[in-house]
DNA sequence: TTGCTCCTCACGTCACGTGAGGTGGC
DNA sequence: TTGCTCCTCACGTCACGTGAGGTGGC
């Protein structure tokens, strides 16, 4: 073993693979793709890397183990300063997708805690939906809005709008004109919690709008409003101004 | 629009997927996969769908955003329970990207922070090597004695085996037989960075060696050490043992 | 001669994107 | 009749996995 005179030792691909922890498909396919090519072949066609060939390898592993993809190990490998300029790129992604999952972790847990699972999809459709019209400051200053409420705070708006709501629809049964006190005053209160929701943000009272105008009541109040509902409500506030 | 009697309204895939945020590919794609198939049919073949299929519709784009597969989301919308089991395996899986996604940012940031780009390709090969030849434990263990030496505690480590290296490297070269008092002082002083290295644990121990077995002392040592160095080192240790 | 390793196609995966070529509908 | 919307193929993406069918090598 001593003075073995191996100038040039040469692998064979499924030697390499087992070395290196990867598959002979996988060291194939990087050569289709341009990444590393075997420096000689055998009469028969058998892949031989040389020494050299094997440092590129582990050097390819180690960027694929950083994420890049083979396009961007190309490239890493080919530009003096390439690869800088690919990590950060990689870096800001990850940080992306670190925050989307943090997220989305968050959600998961929340539907795993909550028990009635019709309720729980409702929800991840609640947030869907504001992920759709709101933008990400406004999310985030309803966001703040909702923890300076804490639990209670929730519920009890919760409480309040479902009062509002029945008390509203209650009216609208009987039949009883929109321009009757009761209504005006039912819809008074109904202005004022849509402005404790919106904290007096025009962004967010546009935002939230839009979304009723595009989705309808029915899809953007998750069931608890109906369309004629809405309509009358719009009808006794109309009355309002006049 | 007050009286609208439209019972069963109906919505064209354009229509549809425009106000779910979607296009019309998905649609299509969800109903080749038996997930969303419109309630009806024009006579030319439009699709049209009924609100029944647009709940359907949001439901499985709420869980597709919660990250599951369409396999998955087929799954939770059939079977009774099904959401519930679906969503704890994607937690599991979340749980573990996250992990490894934070080793990764780590790994990134030391990248960047690396101005030669050699040493840090280096470095990443050789967490790839520890990932694949230490257990989990091991790299816990390993890495829990790097933190309480510290920065200066390691690049002490570092300055202590270069010493050593270069040290035996000019005994070799000077043709010193191993069995010398001076080269046997050496292999003595090699045997206790070992064992600082490993801390006495035989598992780590082990793995290392396994690591040097099978990847030879270049690989290993990422370049440290010479295959003739090696060799001559191990005859001063077998000669130790005389 | 028998295994073992290697070779080159080539289809499959996952969730659609992106045309191509053609027809119904207000 | 002119756009607009819709229809059904069908190939492409990304990094390989997984056979199929056949041949060299110690």
């Amino acid at each position: 073993v001593a003075g073995d005179m191996d100038e040039t030792r040469h692998w064979r691909v499924g030697e390499l693979a087992r070395q290196a922890g990867l598959t002979v498909r996988t060291l194939h396919h990087w050569e289709e793709r341009g990444l590393l090519a075997p420096s000689e072949r055998t009469g028969a066609g058998y892949r031989l890397y040389s020494d050299e060939d094997v440092r590129r390898l582990y050097r390819i592993a180690a960027l694929r183990d950083l994420g890049l993809s083979l396009g961007e190990i190309r490239e890493a490998l080919e530009r003096d300063g390439g690869l800088r300029a690919v990590v950060e790129r990689q870096l800001e992604a990850l940080d992306r997708r670190m925050e989307h999952d943090a997220r989305l972790r968050e959600l998961l847990v929340r539907v795993l805690e909550s028990h009635d699972s019709a309720d729980l999809l409702a929800t991840v459709e609640m947030i869907r939906m504001s992920d759709r019209y709101y933008t990400p400051e406004q999310q985030a200053e309803l966001a703040r809005r909702r923890e300076q409420l804490g639990p209670e705070g929730m519920e009890q708006a919760q409480r309040d709008w479902a009062e509002l709501i029945a008390a509203m629809e209650a009216e609208r049964e009987a039949g009883t004109d929109p321009a009757d006190p009761r209504v005006q005053e039912l819809a008074r209160r109904w202005s004022e919690l849509i402005e404790a929701f919106t904290g007096g943000d025009p962004g967010i009272r546009a935002s939230l709008q839009r979304m009723y105008e595009e989705q309808g009541p029915e899809q953007a109040s998750r069931g608890a409003l109906s369309a004629e509902l809405a309509e009358y409500v719009a009808r006794a506030q109309s009355q309002a101004s006049r």
